[in-house]
DNA sequence: TGAGTTTTTGCAACCTGTTGCAAAATCCTG
DNA sequence: CAGGATTTTGCAACAGGTTGCAAAAACTCA
């Protein structure tokens, strides 16, 4: 049923050769020809299929990208993002779940039945050697938003999160806080232990200590029962930083439940600020991270390793920004 | 460097054609060659090439998921159902972002490229006519969440947006509201009109109109744009129907931001459920799409149309529930 | 055990393109 | 216009599988 390149040479009286040609940039086919191939072609309503031509050169511009965060809206900002990147590039995302029991290594054979040239890795719940799976299996792989100093080597871009620690630990005493605390995303994320202890080292040059909670998950849910004992069992304490802002919104929400007052009684900033987090209801004070450059600079590494297989994976760390609302109260 | 079916059909002493069958659920082989062929396809750890498979079969278990709605949280949760369900039925989303300019023809034409199996449109404010287009190329598709009743002949699953409005005037006039407006996502998107026809027809029936305006998009500042005008242009509204929860958030800001008080001085209802809306410091009160059931059949109807290309396109509609919160004061 | 059935197997052609190579066509220069 | 250099072209093999067909092997049952 659907016209093939026999199909077209056959009409435009020339070989398969020629118009195999035609449709690959660089080949060498006189205009003569092209230009019957080219009327052939139309005529018919030709066009190349991409998964034969990808049994000989092995390119199939398909790249898997992978995430298991399906609950926190700033990834939708994320995949917007993405999406657009590598539509601009002319590659095509093949989007993997992973949020459900599925297991890692399905997920890597079934990328390696498709021939992925090369697979991105959006999550910074994704055990950090997950990403090597791929590095090791010879298919290009860059981990994005999940940078951990001890993950292994392959290629990463994400903020420096010990930085955006430490950023956090600054903000809070500049504000005159000294009861702080740390509210953390799971506690096995990359990111969380060295956001944890960018904050810490910070704090404790003013010999200060923050408590330390974790939510379970990157979810309003998650945020919302770790504030809620938090508040129990650590009441004095007065600002809180926490590990992403669909988490700190939870907190905040359990804290207004509770009925202490944002940011009178009680302070947060977040990490990330999602689109949500300047809605006026909202109005979280938070650490932006630099998304639109996150995704660039991810789809850039893959672009290079799918180019030239020999690059060694690079690791790029971007520099994140305070981004100041409502729920942390002035400088004094 | 992959490992291929002759390598394995020469491991195990056997024919190529042999090793095919053996991954070849339903195909005739004996007991003892499967076992020589999956011992040697293990050793060797092949696992077939689906793309080259599919040049003779036909099949590729790709499914392009199209949408454009990147800036509606909604999505995400539509995103996760979606992947998740296709998974489960060894699916493959290939995943398109139209909010861009992207023409919809070069789409169609990648997708064709990729010889997808079915294609979703998982969006309501793409035109009703899009999804035609594949299904004209005899590609079977379904267009979820935005039926119009105005739309072509193709797979379609939606909630009956007719009924929606129907169903959000009910409840404002149950509640007491007299004085009505409709504050609709995109004048084009296909579901607007039907909505507000319900909503109107059952209106008249009480000797009411409503107000009417349009906000430009499924955003929070989309929504607060158009209730700000709203509220100078008709401040006599006591309550505000809103095509979608995001865009009634934004409106209830733009409300709070003049000084309005919800619900004792204006009343707000959605439409969606997403999850957020269940939030604290949101409470909205909302019309609920079966978003699981709605995904699970478009997923199946998929199914069908892969399996029987011959089947008629089928048209479903699920209804929608109330659910109450905190935007609507309660019945008198 | 042997004839008749049924199942399993391998061969070879095919799916849709790409590409190295040698032949054919075209171009250039004196 | 001849002769050499350059470009264009088609042939045929190949990428990694699938499948119709006929031959081979394995069953059945008298």
């Amino acid at each position: 049923m659907p016209i093939t390149l026999q199909d077209v040479a056959l009409r435009a009286g020339v070989s398969k050769s020629a118009v195999s040609r035609t449709f690959t940039p660089g080949a060498s086919v006189s205009a003569k020809t092209r230009a019957k191939v080219e009327a052939a072609a139309k005529e018919l309503g030709y066009m190349p299929n991409v998964l034969a031509s990808s049994l000989t050169t092995g390119r199939t511009a398909l790249i898997g990208l992978i995430s298991n965060n399906f609950t926190n809206p700033y990834f939708l900002e994320i995949f917007d993002l993405f999406t657009r990147a590598l539509q601009q590039a002319e590659l095509r995302p093949l989007l993997i779940n992973l949020s459900a029991e599925e297991d890692a290594s399905r997920s890597l054979s079934m990328l390696r039945q498709y021939n992925v040239d090369g697979v991105i890795v959006a999550s910074s719940t994704l055990p950090p050697d997950f990403a090597k799976v791929f590095h090791d299996a010879g298919i290009p792989v860059v981990h994005a938003f999940g940078w951990s100093s001890e993950a292994p080597q392959t290629g990463r871009v994400s903020i420096d999160n010990t930085e955006a620690g430490h950023l956090a630990a600054v903000t809070l005493i500049e504000r005159g806080y000294r009861q702080v605390g740390f509210l953390g995303g799971p506690q096995n994320a990359a990111t969380t232990a060295d956001r944890l202890r960018g904050f810490q080292t910070e704090l404790q040059t003013h010999g200060l200590a923050p408590e330390v909670e974790f939510a379970t998950a990157y979810s309003y849910e998650a945020g919302r029962v770790a504030m809620t004992r938090a508040l129990d069992s650590v009441p004095e304490v007065e600002a809180w930083f926490c590990g992403d802002d669909v988490i700190a919104i939870g907190a905040m929400d359990a804290a207004t439940a509770l009925g202490r007052r944002i940011p009178s009684d009680i302070g947060f900033i977040g990490l990330n600020d999602m689109n949500m987090a300047g809605w006026d209801r909202i109005a979280l004070t938070t650490i932006r991270q630099p998304a639109q450059q996150i995704v660039a600079t991810s789809v850039d590494l893959i672009r290079q390793g799918i180019a030239d297989p020999a690059t060694e994976p690079q690791m790029v760390l971007l520099p994140c920004t305070l981004i100041d609302r409502k729920t942390l109260r002035a400088k004094p």
